[in-house]
DNA sequence: CACAGGATATACT
DNA sequence: GTATATCCTGTGA
């Protein structure tokens, strides 16, 4: 199987992130398939692209095809894959996977055993994966990233953003209808 | 359910 | 400089 090209992600995020749903995502070997991502433009008040660049979001303004990672509240570890053209500022937010592959080096990271909890939530899945600062930027279609296509007829359900304040209500969060690894149950709208 | 935890950015004084 | 908000999660009420 070919992995996700930079092509792939050089388009808009808004095009890129519904078919994200349903990839196969690992780090070092560690992952699962996507099945909740949230788009994030330069167009948009939440994003981090919106006021421009800055040190924190500089890769977000990069290259499509690599990874946004920053941190969050201080604590948490959050990944991006930038879509878009060069100096557009366009990035997928991975949310949430279903672990397929390494779960026990996740648990161990995790220090807990249940699976739902593994990689609900762009944090979480995170320190499942042991992504950190020292990702961001990396290509996606190198070591120690694997970025698998979908396979087969998926049901992509659209809805509201969650865990944020400004422009909440633009629905551009996606996830696998009905998986019950979802950060949190999509709202459609 | 409330809230601490604490990096980064912005909006004030 | 201080204050406030943020793409969140774990813990304890």
């Amino acid at each position: 199987m070919t992995p996700l090209t930079r092509e792939f992600f050089a388009r808009s995020v808004h095009a890129v992130a519904p078919e994200l749903i349903g990839c196969l995502l690992l780090v070092d070997g560690v992952g699962g398939r996507i099945v909740e991502v949230e788009a994030y433009d330069g167009e948009d008040p939440a994003s981090h692209g919106f006021a421009g660049l800055t040190e924190r979001n500089r890769s977000m303004f990069g290259p499509p095809g690599h990874a946004y990672v920053y941190r969050s509240y201080g604590i948490h570890w959050c990944l991006n894959l930038v879509c878009g053209g060069e100096d557009e500022a366009e990035a997928a937010l991975v949310r949430a996977l279903e672990p397929t592959d390494g779960l026990g080096r996740m648990r161990r990271r995790r220090g807990l055993e249940d699976e739902r909890l593994l990689c609900s939530g762009p944090g979480r899945l995170c320190q499942a994966l042991e992504v950190t600062g020292e990702h961001d930027g990396l290509a996606l279609d190198t070591p120690p990233f694997t970025l698998l296509p979908a396979e087969g007829p998926l049901q992509v359900a659209r809805g509201q953003r969650v865990g944020i304040t400004r422009a909440a209500e633009l629905p551009w969060r996606y996830g696998l209808s009905g998986s019950r690894f979802l950060s949190r149950v999509l709202r459609p709208v």
